[in-house]
RNA sequence: UCCCCGAUAGCUCAAUUGGUAGAGCGAGCGGCUGUUAACCGCUAGGUUGCAGGUUCGAGUCCUGCUCGGGGAGCCA
């Protein structure tokens, strides 16, 4: 009873201390100070970072909505607020009352003058501190490093992506059908997909919603699913997720150049509403804007066999030994230089902050290095691969980088030879060795972020091919009911969202657009 | 499934041909400053991933294993 009584009348005076803040000042979040100047103002977060010194200590606060500098100065505040200002430990949530000044000297452009702190809470040694971290030791620690920088900066991208797609989708006269997870079919390649328990009987989850959003498309015209997808895939790459995010719309009364289309606008729409949102972002992480201005339409299109062509011809090869040259080149360039600096770093008389900063650049030069001569060490495989490629296999992803990167846009690649694709793909009524579909090709190396094509309305054609895939027809029996009641031309395509935001913030792993990436051996947290 | 690379303090990394494991950050204390990953001084911090082997002596060489990174295949 006293205890229950005691916790009662704690939270009642913290409640008490809360709308004494409130009764003092409105809260508000950073991204709004500027509507504050010259109010008395409090903000609600966590500290990021603090630099004390004896006369002023300086808060960098965090809300989530960006960052703000608390100057608290000793001479001008009560004791116990430079006191709790001194104590507060990195990640502490803290309220922070103030006057809201503009400053260019502060991070965000603005700062507080603080007049009252409330620590909310005390955190002892936050692991992640804005030191350097290897990726291993962040993703150990994502939940935390969440609300770094970095990975704050990825999500709103994310997340103007995803409000992007939709709204592209929404304001164009797609329907919103969501497809099942749980699918009963192997479908197209069993041993991609990963398995589950359905009350004793054998399921898999899904991998592409693709099959039952054409159902819809004969329902509503215009549709599309977004959600997670499954693929259970052995790939150790940095383009590969064993669960993301995809978005597919599918349309009646479509042939390929119709879908095309909608692709290009699509991927130009959402380039276009990042680069308008997002340009501080973008630049917070090293990527250069210009890459996103040059996205323009139309995209370029290759068929598979012009593709083939440039993987064979002079182009390819060029390209790949002026790679190399470079690459070498700054290989070269880094042996001299790592060494030059870590004899500089070690020489008596070097002032200790000088130090770090050399021990710190021969640190990423090192990594530049290492990347550099692993790449240098593929480069003459890829030669291979593309010089010796044989027509009628799938594009590889070296084959992909080739051709993305002799491109400055978008890439489409159309008209793919039947065998490397899946059995729904209409068959080209000018050459039965292709189907009428694309793959999308991001610049750079970032690989196929839409698979696309006119799906096979003709029964007799669709039955012949999934004959030619061993495929059992049983299951697909509803599949095949679209072709007997009322079949028009149709088609769609998917795009991997973690791979598009991956390419638009110029990221080297595809890991880093997730909040919890699910790789192979990797599930914590 | 195959090929290559790696694992040293809480974190990021050093350690010459095999010869007494170090620095910075972080933590604690003190100083100083409109500071910008602040800075300066002091203190604490280790079974070098695991199991064997070679050797007078192994972080370093050899074998196996575990975990991680990159690439091929496959894919968004």
């Amino acid at each position: 009873m006293v205890i229950q009584w005691l916790i009662m009348k704690r939270s009642w005076i913290e409640c008490y201390q809360i709308d004494m803040v409130d009764m003092m000042s409105t809260t508000v979040t950073i991204s709004k100070l500027n509507e504050h100047v010259g109010e008395t103002v409090t903000l609600a977060g966590w500290l990021y970072n603090s630099r004390i010194g004896s006369k002023v200590a300086f808060l960098i606060v965090r809300d989530g909505t960006g960052l703000c500098q608390g100057v608290v100065t000793k001479e001008e505040v009560e004791p116990e607020v430079f006191a709790d200002a001194v104590h507060l430990t990195q990640e502490s949530s803290v309220r922070v009352t103030g006057l809201v000044h503009a400053d260019e000297r502060a991070v965000g452009g603005y700062e507080l003058h603080v007049t009252g702190l409330e620590p909310v809470h005390s955190a002892v040694e936050y692991p992640i501190t804005l030191k350097a971290h290897g990726h291993d030791f962040l993703f150990k620690h994502r939940h935390l490093w969440l609300r770094s920088r970095r990975p704050t900066a990825i999500m709103k991208i994310r997340h103007t992506v995803i409000d992007a797609v939709r709204r592209f989708f929404n304001d164009n006269g797609f329907v919103l059908v969501d497809t099942p997870i749980f699918a009963p079919s192997a479908g197209e390649g069993a041993q991609t997909l990963f398995s589950v328990d359905y009350f004793g009987e054998p399921m898999y989850l899904a991998q592409t919603g693709q099959l039952y959003l054409e159902s819809a498309a004969m329902a509503y015209g215009k549709v599309y699913c977004f959600g997670p997808t499954f693929r259970a895939e052995k790939s150790k790459t940095r383009r590969h997720l064993t669960e993301f995010w995809m978005v597919e719309p599918e349309i009646a009364y479509a042939d390929l150049d119709d879908v095309m289309a909608v692709a290009e606008d699509f991927v130009y729409t959402i380039a276009q509403r990042v680069l308008a949102e997002h340009r501080a972002d973008l630049e917070f992480l090293g990527q250069d804007v210009a890459v996103l201005e040059r996205i323009r339409k139309p995209f370029y299109r290759l068929t598979y066999s012009q593709a083939v062509d440039i993987l064979h011809g002079p182009q390819a090869r060029e390209l790949l030994e002026k790679d190399l040259a470079e690459k070498n080149a700054r290989i070269e360039e880094l042996k001299q230089s790592i060494p030059a600096k870590e004899q500089e770093r070690d020489r008596p008389g070097v002032k200790k902050y000088r130090q770090e900063q050399l021990a710190a650049e021969v640190i990423t030069e090192r990594e530049e290095l290492a990347d550099l001569q692993e790449q240098v060490k593929n480069i003459p495989t890829h030669m291979e691969l593309a010089a010796g490629f044989e027509w009628g296999k799938d594009l590889g992803g070296s084959d992909e980088t080739i051709i993305s990167r002799l491109h400055d846009r978008p890439v489409f690649v159309t008209h793919y030879p039947r065998g490397c694709k899946a059995f729904y793909m209409k068959q080209d009524p000018h050459d039965s060795r292709l189907v009428k579909n694309f793959d999308l090709l991001a610049p750079d190396g970032y690989g196929e972020i839409i698979g696309g094509s006119q799906r096979e309305d003709d029964l007799d054609v669709l039955l012949e091919r999934m004959a030619e895939e061993g495929l059992a027809t049983e299951p697909y029996e509803w599949y095949l009911d679209l072709r007997r009641y009322g079949s028009v031309p149709h088609g769609g395509f998917g795009l991997g969202i973690e791979r598009t935001v991956a390419w638009l913030c110029g990221l080297r792993h595809i890991r880093e657009t997730i909040a919890y990436p699910r790789l192979m051996g990797k599930v914590y947290p």
